[in-house]
Formats: structure tokens, sequence, C-alpha cells
RNA sequence: GCAACCGUAGCUCAGCUGGAUAGAGCAUCCGCCUUCUAAGCGGACGGUCCCAGGUUCGAAUCCUGGCGGUUGCGCCA
């Protein structure tokens, strides 16, 4: 992925790099230029780094010795008022009445979040969210959804043509436990609402009680009935077939309840029971193509010259697997979707499994195979270990949802009780408790796990996605009472560190987005959004706004918050996370 | 056995495409509201960057080998 050089200050520093360079015999391109730029560890040491460890071969001199040759082969511009060799850095004082304008005018007319940050881009499909029917959507699913919606918002902010698509799996012997269950040994009648979630204890039900009567004399009697059900669903026809038809969309509304309230949506949705039948017949070509091979009664692939060991796609009774149902859907996305590139957002225990799908659709000779990328992440788990549906153990979605409401109404919102309406109170409740589990979904590396404890999520202050929201409530408030008048403002005037430090900030937004792009992260975007909120936070403690006498100032100052809190807003839109007015 | 990922402060984590004095949050302790929203701000305390080698002017970061943990590896999805 190429990225534009978006940064106009880095842009002017690399040009003015560059024609110092010159003066000194050598040629370096401004983009190469402005790869090297950063910023200093403190801010008394200027705003802008350079570092000359690379040019030192080149120049056959000690990096420290260049910064200080670069200094003085330096023209004078407007954008910096000092440049300062700082051992093997040389690094730059902005001007700031130059420099504030461009970064906040770019920002307060939104240019800065419309503009492309890539030079062009694949079409790109991600898929996320792989949910099973007759089963409870528990945390774990909560960490694949916030994750994958944030990428695809990340791609399109980048300007990334971007669809998104869900693979739920409605079909397999999940279901078919669940609704043995139901049938054979369930006394209960379904409950008038969230029917999907009580469609999942009765799976986690069945599953105990299968596991229970695995060694008794009735193992077989289960074993035969679970087949019998298999058949009925893999005919389309019969009573579990019926079953099926209706308990499934209970869990689809299960599902659909949860996207909503998350607000996700998907641009397509696959169903493992589409891609069923066609996948088996597509390995079957294949097999007669001699491409796949037939092991103990069985159909796959022999990858082990790749290292990837035996990839099954049939099983000796001719049904197909989770891999037979990949193959088929890879190709569907590319040809119905006209897609040059597929993102399968799915937890690392899949690795193996993509990477044989991958290998085993290039054999096939499939053109995209290459253009396939596995997006890995961790698990969510619990402190004994895994959740599984099976044992019964997970931490349901819903749970942890209702928990942060009530947690945020009782400890937060009370004080606003009789002043503002329900349906206010209510809403706003629902943006907060979404802001803490988003941002806590995507605030750590998706390569570590995350152990969940219900009494850690439901504490909302230093590092959370509500610290962030409260800076955009009090900014937010503060311009509603204030008269903000922006074409009043002079920003030449913000010239103390903390207004520095706050613009120097939200002048590296785009690079941010930049790195989560190009290595398919979140966490570092929510660092950046957190240390922003702190800047603030600083600020407004330290800086008085709406209460100063100094008109111009003043209006200078709302600026400021203004520009913070547009960037605010738009950082935690691309995490899937609402900005509340007031909190 | 093979492979992947993880190991940084008491806890949870940034930093890892080598570069300036290893940073946050929580916890603990000390300050700050006659109100621009205290879901906040300031400060203190806290480090064998798992261990051992190697590469380099320079290693938490790269390489090799260990140790510890997690996961995956043919008829589940």
């Amino acid at each position: 992925m190429q990225f534009k050089q978006h940064n106009p200050i880095y842009c002017q520093m690399a040009n003015t790099l560059a024609k110092a360079l010159e003066k000194m015999g050598v040629t370096a391109k401004t983009k190469d230029l402005y790869k090297l730029l950063s910023k200093p560890p403190k801010s008394n040491m200027g705003d802008i780094a350079f570092a000359c460890f690379s040019l030192a071969k080149e120049l056959k001199k000690a990096p420290n010795q260049i910064a200080s040759d670069i200094q003085k082969n330096l023209d004078q511009s407007d954008y910096f008022l000092e440049a300062k060799a700082f051992g093997p850095y040389l690094n730059f004082f902005l001007n700031p009445k130059v420099t504030n304008n461009i970064i906040l005018n770019e920002i307060l007319s939104e240019e800065a979040f419309s503009k492309p940050l890539v030079e062009s881009s694949p079409k790109t499909i991600i898929e996320y969210s792989q949910p099973n029917t007759h089963k409870e959507m528990h945390v774990g699913h909560m960490r694949n959804l916030c994750l994958g919606n944030a990428i695809v918002k990340i791609y399109r902010y980048a300007g990334i043509e971007t669809l998104s698509t869900t693979f739920p799996g409605d079909v397999g012997t999940h279901v078919a436990k669940c609704l043995w269950y139901y049938k054979k040994h369930n006394q209960q009648s379904p409950p008038t609402k969230r029917k999907g979630a009580w469609l999942g204890t009765l799976y986690t039900k069945g599953n105990l009680l299968l596991e229970e009567q695995k060694n008794t004399a009735q193992a077989e009697e289960n074993k035969r009935e679970l087949t019998q059900i298999l058949k009925e669903l893999h005919a389309q026809s019969g009573p579990y077939y019926e079953l099926w038809k209706e308990t499934r969309q209970w869990s689809v509304e299960l599902m659909q309840e949860v996207y909503n309230w998350a607000n996700v949506s998907f641009d397509s949705w696959y169903w493992e029971s589409d891609v069923d039948a066609s996948s088996v017949d597509l390995v079957k070509k294949y097999y007669e193509k001699g491409l796949f091979i037939k092991d103990d009664g069985a159909i796959g692939i022999d990858l082990s010259d790749e290292k990837l060991g035996f990839c099954l796609l049939l099983k000796s009774d001719g049904t197909g697997l989770y891999a037979t149902k990949d193959l088929e859907l890879a190709r569907r996305k590319f040809q119905d979707q006209k897609v040059e590139r597929s993102i399968y957002v799915v937890d690392n225990r899949q690795s193996l499994h993509f990477k044989q799908v991958f290998k085993t659709l290039e054999k096939m000779g499939f053109e995209h195979a290459s253009d396939c990328i596995h997006l890995q992440y961790e698990m969510v788990e619990l402190k004994d270990g895994a959740m599984s549906s099976r044992k019964g153990n997970i931490v349901p979605i819903q749970s942890l949802i209702d928990q942060m409401i009530s947690h945020i109404k009782t400890n937060y919102l009370q004080k606003y009780e009789g002043q503002w309406e329900q349906s206010q109170i209510d809403e706003t409740a629902n943006i907060v408790a979404s802001g803490a589990i988003k941002y806590g979904m995507t605030r750590v590396d998706s390569n570590k796990k995350i152990i969940f404890d219900m009494k850690d999520w439901l504490k909302l202050d230093g590092e959370s996605g509500p610290y962030i929201q409260y800076v955009y409530a009090r900014i937010n408030s503060m311009l509603e009472k204030a008269q903000y008048k922006k074409q009043e403002a002079s920003f030449e005037q913000l010239i103390h560190p903390l207004e520095q430090e706050l613009i120097n900030k939200l002048a590296l937004f785009n690079t941010e987005i930049e790195n989560s792009v190009s290595q398919n992260k979140t966490h570092n975007l929510c660092a950046y959004l957190y240390e922003l909120a702190k800047s603030f936070n600083s600020f407004y403690a330290e800086c008085p706004v709406a209460k100063i006498e100094d008109q111009q100032l003043r209006q200078s100052r709302l600026a400021l918050c203004d520009a913070v809190a547009k960037t605010i807003a738009t950082g935690l839109s691309v995490l899937g996370i609402k900005a509340p007015s007031k909190m």
C-alpha cells in the first residue's frame, strides 16, 4: 500500500532538508526524508526531529556532524524559528504563527479528514463476525465485531474502497445437537423475547448431556438421532428442517440485536448453508481433475510439501467441512463483489486453516489466492481459560452490555435524573457503554490475549473510551455556551506550551491512521486518541478558555477546542464509537 | 514432536520496520472543585525489558539457542 505524504508540515520540512542536502552534494528524495521525520521525546527538544543516521554512510561522516552540517546549510523558512542539532538529530522548533494556521485550518475545514491517504488501493472486502446460530454470542465475538468494524471504517477513512461482509455458521453438528436437545429433552417453552439466547442454553445443555451419556447404552441411540437430524437438514425437508428454519431465525434476530446495538451493518451476508452444497460440488470437480486425492475414504489435498499437512475437504460420508466452504466462499466473494483483495478477520486458532485454504486455492489455479489475507487476533478468555459455549462458561455479550449500561446510569448519570429526559439518559448510557466496550476491545494489540474480568471492564476512569468521550462532551458544552465565532480566532496567539503540544498532536492524526492501515491494527489509534484527550485535559486544567476576558484569545482557544473535538469525534467514529454531546 | 503467538513496574498494557533519559493506566500515598462538566488535573512511589550468546557505532526492538505460557496440527466449526 502506497501512502501519500499527507502531513503538510512534514512535507515542508522534508523539502527544506532536501535543499540543504543538495548544497552538501547529496540528492535525497523528499519522500525518503519525510519518512525520517519524527517527534522528539520531550517538547523542550523541539517539535520535529530529523534523524541523521541513515545519511552517515553516504556522507562518510558521523551523524552528529551531519546534523550540525545540515543546520548550517538550511535555508530560512517561515515554518520554523530555529533548527538545532541535538547529537545525531536535527530538531526543528516550529513557528506557531505559520504552522498553527496550517494545522488548525485543515482540521476546522475538515479537509484533513476528507483527503485520501493512499495513492491507490485495491478494492477490498473484509469479512468479520462469524457467529454460529443456535449458540449465544459471547464477549469473545465482541472483540471480532469491534475489531472488524474498526478496520473497515479505518480503511474507508483512508480512501480505500471497502466492502464488509459476514459469514455466520448456520449448519453443522452444533445445530443438530441443539435441535436434538430441543426436541428430545427440553420441557420449557421458548421465551417471548431473546429466543436466540435461550436457544444457546439448549445447545450447551445438549452438549453436556451428550457428554454425560457418552459411555452409556444411550450413546449409540444419540448418535443415530444426530445423524438423522443432519440428514434431514441436508435434504431440506422434514420436521427438523422446519424447526431449523424457525430456530435459525431466532438466532439471526439475536445477532441483529447485537449488531444494531453496536451500530454495525454489513454490505452483504454469506451463510454457511448457502455455500454448503456448491462447495461440495466444487471439490468433486477438482477431485475429478486429479488435484485432490482420496485417502482413507475421504477427499483432500496433500500440502505436506508446503509444510501444511493434509487438508481434508470431503468427509468419507461425502459431506464438506469448514475448509470446503471457504474455498467456495473465496471464489464467490471475488466474483460477486468484483474485489481485488479479501481480508478475513478470524481468531488466530484458524491460522493453519487459512494457510491451507489459501494454498489450496492457489493450487486450484485461483487467480486471487495471493490476495487473500487472514487478519488474525488473539482470543478473549476468562481467568480459568478459554470460553466455550460447549461447556457453558461464557459471558454473553448481552450481559456485558446490560451491566455496563446499568453501571453507567447509577454511577454517572444519576445526577441528571429529573434534569434530562429519560430518553436522553438512555441514549447517553448506550453511547458511553458502547464507547467503553469498543475501546476496550480495540485498545490492546490484536495479537495479545484479553483476559475478561467484568469488574475491570466496569472501571471507566483512566485510559478508557469514556475518558475520551468526556473530552468531547466537555468541549461540546463549552462551545455551545460560549458564543464561539471561528472567524474571530487568531491562531498565532496559541503559543502556550500546552497549546503547542495539543496542536502538534493534532497534526499527527492521519499519520496514526496510516499506521493502522499498514499494520491492520487499531490499538495505536486508541493510544493516540487517549494521548490527545490527555493533552487536552492538561491544557484545559491550565488554560482558561471561555472565561477569559481577551475576546480574541478566547475565540482562538475555542477554535483550538473545536479542532480537538472534531479530531476526537473523527477518531472515535473510525473505531465505531460515537461522541456524546453531553455526559 | 512440529509450527505460530505471547513474556516490559505489584496488576493491565504502550514502545518492537534498531536510535535521544524505557512510558501510560490501575493500585498505593500526597495535593487541587464558592463550578469554562472532578468520568478531571498536578505530584510521589514503582524496572534484572524472561535467560544466555551473537550482529551493530548503538539492542526492550534484529538473529541463534534456551526457559515459561497459550494455541493449532485428518473426518468439529
